[in-house]
DNA sequence: CGCCTTATTGATGATTCTCAAGCAAGGTGG
DNA sequence: CCACCTTGCTTGAGAATCATCAATAAGGCG
């Protein structure tokens, strides 16, 4: 019992896979996510410091790379895949507060210690920023500290959405919430790239400790909104959206 | 049952008290909450910028005076009182986010409209920053801007410690955690000055909100933990801490 | 003093969890 | 190529925590 909990959360080496210290100096310019993530404050002309002081890392399917507790050394730019963001009781227990898509900005943390452990979903690529580099970024481009604060402040809204889920929706309503805003996050279009057909990176347990239920209670919801003609459950991680207005009711609480 | 959440969520006109327009130059020199607030990042010298930019605002207890969705016109600093945020659904279901104590810094949204509601708990004293001033002071004090970011950033360790607590504590886990936070907080002690002894400016409906649960299972829990001999439950507001430890075991999930 | 709000406590019930079994898919090694 | 194992998902039965409904008591305030 006392070793359970190191089992169930990853107790595999948290090594990183490393690629060069420093990309190439155009890596930034042709970057997918920079116009959605906080590096587009800074200006074409000063990319190259951007790029020299970013680490690309390429992080493999359930490997963790922010430890919970741990020092606070590096911060994260997603630029592909999914991460996971959560919080562990002692016990085993977790909550998922998050998770991170392409542009999303990691490692916020005042402290020197990380407050939350970070997982990748799937391969997850991502952009290393030391603790120092970073500082030095910050303090060469005042922009992008107005930046910081934006995302910050929209984390804090999500944070406040997702606190009146887990406090006061029923389980019905958290899948449907669920659901919708992955379709509005624009996740990627499953392989026949039809519309409302979303591809959940993320697996029923992983969805079961976001929406604060359990694995069996997620499946049953999702199996209740296909007999409802809400959704199809496709095979894999698909699933296609059938009635967005009726989950729109039943997330809003309209029910 | 229409008229039910206008009713629930204080329908009254939510018409803020205001001071005079600007405060005296010495008004921030002599502040309580400086020391712990944003605004201790502005210097001696400039704070007759920072006093003509406030507007002081006392707000009495129970009245609104930010509502969800209402365009984000300003922005308050608490010097004095409590003041509950909440985020409510159609049908009058609340969720209490947090609760702003002296020092707190609030209106944090990027976009144009507020993405909670705010109530003072008590009689709430709070400098009051329109959106222009707020802008201006931003401009010219870039230390300001890192000193948000670290509000920000502290008030999101908070949302993910309370997203733990909503989807994976049980009552008694969640009302430990909170009188725990509540304490670590330094509210003000009660008229005994007696150490331990909190005084709760908000009721067990507010405290419910907040913890996810109803009233009924809030108060349960309380007189459970009196029973045995963790806390005792004075009149009024105050409850005396009898056995932090023990409290503590139970926070952590270790029960 | 009467009314209203708040808190406490009890009885009952419902949503969700726990425990359990079965099934499908994918990988591995003989 | 197929048995075997592992992992993840689904579904069922029963249990438990917490919510709901209800009654009473205790303050605060006109």
């Amino acid at each position: 019992m006392s070793d359970m909990p190191s089992c169930q959360f990853e107790s595999r080496p948290r090594r990183i896979v490393i690629g060069s210290s420093g990309v190439q100096a155009d890596f930034c310019a042709t970057c997918a996510v920079r116009p959605t993530s906080v590096c587009n404050v800074i200006a074409q002309a000063d990319m190259a410091r951007l790029a020299e002081a970013a680490v690309e890392t390429i992080i493999p399917p359930g490997r963790g790379f922010i430890e919970e507790g741990a020092p606070a050394t590096d911060f994260f730019n997603i630029t592909s895949g999914t991460a996971k963001l959560f919080k562990a009781l002692p016990d085993g227990r977790r909550q998922i507060t998050g998770f991170a898509a392409p542009g999303h900005f990691l490692g916020l943390a005042v402290s020197d210690s990380y407050a939350f452990g970070a997982e990748a979903v799937d391969t997850v690529r991502a952009c290393r920023f030391s603790r120092e580099k970073m500082a030095e970024l910050l303090d060469d481009f005042p922009r992008l500290e107005r930046r910081l604060l934006e995302e910050a402040s929209n984390e804090l809204v999500a944070a406040q959405n997702q606190m009146l889920l887990l406090g006061r929706k029923t389980a019905r309503e958290r899948v449907a919430s669920f659901l919708l805003d992955q379709m509005r996050a624009g996740m990627p279009l499953d392989q026949n790239g039809q519309r409302g057909s979303l591809h959940l990176p993320m697996t029923r347990g992983d969805i079961a400790d976001y929406l604060g239920l359990t694995i069996e209670t997620v499946s049953r919801t999702l199996s209740w909104m296909r007999s409802q003609g809400m959704i199809d459950v496709g095979k894999g991680y698909a699933i296609t959206i059938r009635a967005a207005g009726r989950l729109d009711t039943l997330a809003a609480g309209n029910s």
